[in-house]
DNA sequence: GTCTATAATCAGATAGAC
DNA sequence: GTCTATCTGATTATAGAC
């Protein structure tokens, strides 16, 4: 494997757990195996290895996300379940592309949003926006009377309790096996997830009373 | 103004903006204008001043959150969007605590899960285990349908919307600002996730098709 | 491309004068 | 309690030999 891997993949996982600040390229070179200097020699900086860390996800599951958004779209009267769960496929698939692909993906999504003052939004919102635009289309789709102002806010809403769950994944799937010794895998926290935030989106306009 | 709390002022403020990996103590009293050295002096380590500040909001914010969920926990048939609606007031009146206190709080707790790897969880746990306990008590008088594990994970979904809208709450509300012009408060904020988050947590059991 | 060595900077913490 | 000065160790980044 190459050197340019090896360092894209221990960093990959250190990022997961300790965050893009809490990482130092030490840890992350001497966890490849390779020298301290290959780091700047191969990607310039700390910040270029991350944006090249995110990339080669994202290159990844894009196209994935756009067709079946497209294919969401496509439908009569798509739902918002039908929605959200377009997306379980794609992530889960990550597990082919890499050991635990799926959790360490979306914890460095978290990541990229919390510790880097808007640096990750930034960069997914220019460089993919196409992912973005289907999807805003197949929720609109799929409930049309929701405002561009609340959908602007649910699914925000949204993305921070996919984020947020993953990004802490690991400690809860940990507190979930000792308190009710129930071994959640990634696939069925997807799973579980899916109806509440789809009903989430769903709430009536203007105030639930559930 | 007291040295102790012109360092906890500014580094309640800096830690809600950078985390507090990101937040170095040189710049903590810099801003406080006061000598580097009074940080040790008066907390003796980062971390200690990391507690300090979290317990500040802690200790204003427990009583009044256990009062309202135990006045919620007291009727016959309490209502999900009544039970998340009770945090809502001992949250805002954290803004007569301090400027900026609700998004201020909120912002640290969300620092406080993914910076530094479980502490804050433990921290809370530990030290403020009533106001955990009489919350599920409280939704689980709402909706007593809900098994012990679904609830584990749909009260982690809630705070993950929660945490992590407040966290990002800012730059969102420049966001929306510009693409909407809509100048929205924490307060509106407020009043528009409690539907999100009650439905999500009275989806229906076992898959909602919405 | 890979290495050693080191520069330049910044971190948290402390000793000791006042 | 507050200050200056400094220690110790870690950080990113780079220069230059091989």
């Amino acid at each position: 494997m190459s050197t340019k891997n090896k360092i894209l993949d221990a960093a990959e996982d250190l990022f997961a757990v300790k965050g893009f600040n809490g990482t130092s390229l030490r840890e992350i070179t001497s966890q490849a195996e390779v020298n301290l200097a290959a780091v700047n020699y191969h990607f310039g900086s700390k910040k270029e290895l991350i944006k090249a860390v995110m990339s080669r996800y994202m290159n990844e599951l894009a196209p994935n996300l756009e067709k079946v958004l497209l294919e969401v779209c496509e439908q009569d009267k798509p739902t918002l379940t039908q929605v959200f769960s377009a997306f379980a496929e794609p992530l889960l698939s990550l597990n082919d592309f890499r050991e635990n692909g799926t959790s360490n993906f979306l914890q460095l999504l978290g990541r990229g949003y919390t510790d880097s003052q808007g640096f990750l939004r930034w960069f997914l919102t220019t460089q993919y926006p196409n992912v973005i635009q289907y999807f805003v289309d197949a929720v609109h789709k799929a409930y049309p009377e929701l405002s561009a102002e609340e959908m602007f806010w649910r699914l925000h809403f949204t993305m921070g309790t996919i984020v947020f769950t993953m990004s802490s994944s690991e400690a809860l799937l940990d507190i979930a096996k000792s308190d009710f010794n129930q071994d959640v895998e990634i696939a069925s926290l997807i799973e579980q997830v899916i109806p509440y935030i789809a009903a989430g989106v769903a709430a009536p306009v203007g105030g639930a009373r559930t």
